[in-house]
DNA sequence: CTCAATTAGTTGTCATGACAACTATATATG
DNA sequence: CATATATAGTTGTCATGACAACTAATTGAG
């Protein structure tokens, strides 16, 4: 396949096209104040109710540190809140505000576009191939830690 | 294809499994005191003489500033240095050291070995698609951009 | 030749992510 | 019940990466 260097390594492929996609979409959030990561974190919040820090952290693939700091933003800027579980006191609530639903609804379109403009180039087989080996190879990595 | 909230994402999906081969990686590097980004730099360095910083940078994928970065730990720890360009003063020569070259050719089994350990769920056949596709996604964004 | 634009590299700031250490609460085991 | 262990979350440190501002040197247009 004549690849140079790296480019038959998946770990550095991967790392290089996921910063491109995430530099994209992070130009198109950029007039909302919003990164991708925070954006996939409210996402999350904003789908289900009573969610945990830690659920929503799960959810969004991020560690414990990461998620408190990422809520730290949302909260900071008015898109979540975080209320306490009373049957729980070391867990806390996380919820999307009306704010942060909104901002979801008015830049998941923007989400999207990206996503269809950086897989213009594959078929829609194409695409589907492509996920499914990344989630494929995702899993596995799972399984070899756990 | 029942993907729930942001599986169906290629940019999410790419980051959840770059950030689970990164880690593996840096796992098994730890002994050496290197991390996966420091080694794809050291590897392109060690592998062609007379490049100057900014062309090891873009071989190995990373903007100025991260370049700069990373080439100072590298230099502080050995394994590559700095040599002026005579015929072009803005420039920078960087060489990596007998030291360096030894790191690499005793490292690059490890990163090889966990390229097979994350990949071994996949034929080869599989492999090949997954790097064609993702090489292609990125070479459209960049022309995207450019 | 001169001045503007480009190029190479550095530095500062911030967000993300990995890791370890920590607090506080909850659960399990004796 | 009492203590050990596990869980939820926070904080600190460091590396990476994006961006902007900066210096110094080179190139190009007049």
């Amino acid at each position: 396949m004549s690849r140079e260097g790296l480019e038959g390594s998946l770990g550095f492929t991967t790392g290089l096209v996921y910063r491109r996609m995430s530099n994209r979409l992070m130009q198109r959030l950029k007039p909302y104040d919003i990164t991708p990561e925070q954006w996939s974190v409210l996402y999350y919040a904003s789908r289900s109710e009573g969610q945990i820090q830690r659920e929503l952290g799960e959810r969004a693939g991020k560690d414990k540190p990461t998620t408190t700091r990422i809520v730290d933003h949302l909260v900071r800027k008015g898109w979540v809140v975080r209320r306490p579980d009373h049957a729980d006191r070391r867990a806390i609530f996380i919820e999307a505000t009306a704010e942060g639903r909104r901002l979801i609804d008015e830049t998941a379109p923007i989400e999207a576009a990206v996503l269809s403009e950086v897989t213009a180039c594959l078929t829609s087989e194409e695409n589907e191939t492509l996920l499914d080996l990344l989630h494929r190879v995702g899993k596995h990595i799972d399984q070899l830690k756990g």
